[in-house]
DNA sequence: CGCTCATTGAGACTTCATTCCCACAACTGC
DNA sequence: GCAGTTGTGGGAATGAAGTCTCAATGAGCG
């Protein structure tokens, strides 16, 4: 049994994913997080990652094929990708009435959905 | 400028494309594909994908990670993976009102969206 | 038919995300 | 504070997707 320590560069790894504003790229998160611990190695974020994973307070998604990481604990969202900047937001609403269960025409039963919405972020659309 | 020719391999990869029942991997696509013309190489795969994505005949999505390549022209459709056998279906109908320019609280302006149901295919369904 | 240039296949190579290795550092219980 | 174990950093290693090289092949115009 391990026992898992608290060490400086978890906490911020922590703090860092928990405080964006949304999902974020393994590197993102080591540039993020190198700001308040300089030193902090590539490997130890993917392990602290990983570690979190698998205690469920993380989970990776995909975004046109760029692995990011999120924190749990936020619930049924999904991502909004800005077309200006690249930025990747968590938004609360839902636009998809699909309970589980429902049955698609064809015979596709229905068990659970991702949403990625495309546009502007508030910064880009100001900007034009 | 280059006048592109006529090559059975392509004519094979667009046909493996076309007939699929939703997007397929590089690596399943040339499998298909080799069925018809067993020398085919990955490198020419690769080659007629993006030759494909350059005249707008094709284009790729990702689904967890999963670099997936689909010909264009079905017009406004979705995906369906399925939790049993891992295949990826496209679906006609959309279950998101989202016209372009809808405003999205916090103001995100929505540009274009993309969704994918997962559950379990009419063939998984039936087993159970 | 003959020629030229695009295309092909095979494998080496590149790129990038992620993991491994290992000596050193730092938690935690005592 | 000490011991012992876990965590860390950095660079090498791995694995997978896709690209490049190059000699051989073949499409298509004249």
């Amino acid at each position: 049994m391990s026992t898992a320590r608290q060490t400086r560069q978890r906490e911020v790894i922590v703090q860092v994913l928990q405080q964006a504003e949304g999902p974020l790229s393994a590197p993102e998160l080591l540039s993020r997080a190198q700001a308040t611990l300089p030193g902090l190695g590539t490997a130890t974020v993917y392990r602290t990652l990983k570690l979190m994973q698998e205690q469920g307070e993380a989970h990776a998604v995909h975004l046109d094929g760029e692995p990011l990481y999120e924190s749990s604990g936020r619930g049924h969202h999904h991502h909004f990708s800005c077309n200006g900047c690249g930025r990747v937001f968590s938004l609360a609403s839902c636009p998809v009435a699909l309970p589980k269960g429902t049955v698609y025409p064809g015979g596709f039963v229905v068990e659970g959905h991702e949403v990625t919405l495309y546009g502007r972020c508030p910064a880009c659309a100001a900007v034009g």
